[in-house]
DNA sequence: CATCTAACTGAACATCTGTTCATTTGAAAA
DNA sequence: TTTTCAAATGAACAGATGTTCAGTTAGATG
């Protein structure tokens, strides 16, 4: 039997995606097999080769699609005002983008390593584009007045290390609600900085 | 051939867990086969039953061995004073400390999801510990009237996510020293916390 | 209705996987 | 020198791996 009821590429091929996000955040993606994965959608390992020329260009694709998202979003959401206002969007934006999207956030920064080696870079250049926009951030405030830091990239990668540890223990089910954790990251990050 | 000239116990051993922290940095622990561990050591694949009983206990020894280490060594880098010299020291010692064992911290990091489910608690006791170490300091400096925030537990973990964050990015042969990195990264420590 | 074709199956491919174990080796102890 | 045995080898096991592809199916098209 091919081509179950409802079937189609439209259909299979998000469910692809959402499978192995969901299978590689919690097993690696060297520890998902093909058939795993194509069991998890419900057809057989051939199948997804409809979908994919490969497996490491399926990681690739899911990490490249995450972090371009993750950057097309961040502009829209980006006051683009006053440094304090902006640095508040980014901590924000950070924190409530990313945790409904916890897979893809680690997939995409511990897979780092599987990515051969112009696929590879081709993510890091993604994930620094991100990172630039926070530090030009830091550096607006810098010239406000309103911030004073030693260093303004180090803190970039700072700030980033901070905001994106939160997603290695943060449970929806835990002792604050979100918006209280957002406060208080909003808290540290403008103390950090804050002139 | 068996027993080649001056491979002992006592150098295999310490090779085959060498090997292994290098190795699974780099590759991953699923992605890296007990064949390929041999081959780094120079033995065959059986030879590496001598020194584990399986792939499984090779990974959460490494994991323990180092959390173990890490806890033993900030209790004698503790000054046990005020709670800004303590932090001071721990932010230091975490730095210092980790920074020659990168491999370990990545694997220690990186590889959680990959324990079996008894040997995961093992290494989440630990890791809590040391976290305990740094919440305690932050607490102290509550009472002291030194710290002001809003919650010393997520302050706990932002802090440990932005000083472990640090290792992803520095490389030895960077822009700045590390005495100037560690500075820069005790100024935002300090002031995210400072009452 | 018959036809078309995107979507899928299932078997096959060579190779790799973790682990076991009878066997061999060679340095140190007697 | 002979004995001993820790520390290796290397073959074997059953099953998993990514990927290919000829063949099958069923929904859409004419």
């Amino acid at each position: 039997m091919a081509r179950k009821q409802g079937s189609h590429s439209d259909i299979t091929g998000p469910k692809v995606r959402e499978a192995a996000l969901r299978l590689i955040a919690r097993c690696g993606w060297a520890a998902v097999s093909m058939r795993q994965l194509a069991a998890e959608v419900g057809v057989q390992a051939g199948a997804l080769y409809n979908y994919t020329p490969d497996k490491q260009t399926l990681l690739f694709d899911l990490m490249r699609d995450h972090l371009v998202d993750v950057i097309e979003s961040f502009d829209k959401a980006d006051p683009k005002t006053d440094a304090q206002s902006r640095l508040r969007a980014f901590v924000s934006f950070h924190i409530r983008y990313h945790l409904p999207r916890a897979d893809a956030v680690f997939v995409a920064y511990m897979e780092l390593r599987n990515l051969e080696p112009e696929n590879f870079a081709a993510i890091e250049k993604l994930r620094r584009a991100y990172e630039d926009r926070l530090e030009a951030i830091l550096r607006q405030g810098e010239a406000e007045g309103a911030f004073a830091m030693k260093d303004a990239r180090v803190a970039t990668r700072a700030i980033i290390g901070m905001l994106t540890g939160f997603f290695t223990w943060y449970r929806q089910e835990g002792r604050l609600p979100l918006e209280e954790v957002e406060a208080i990251y909003w808290d540290l990050v403008c103390n950090a900085v804050a002139r």
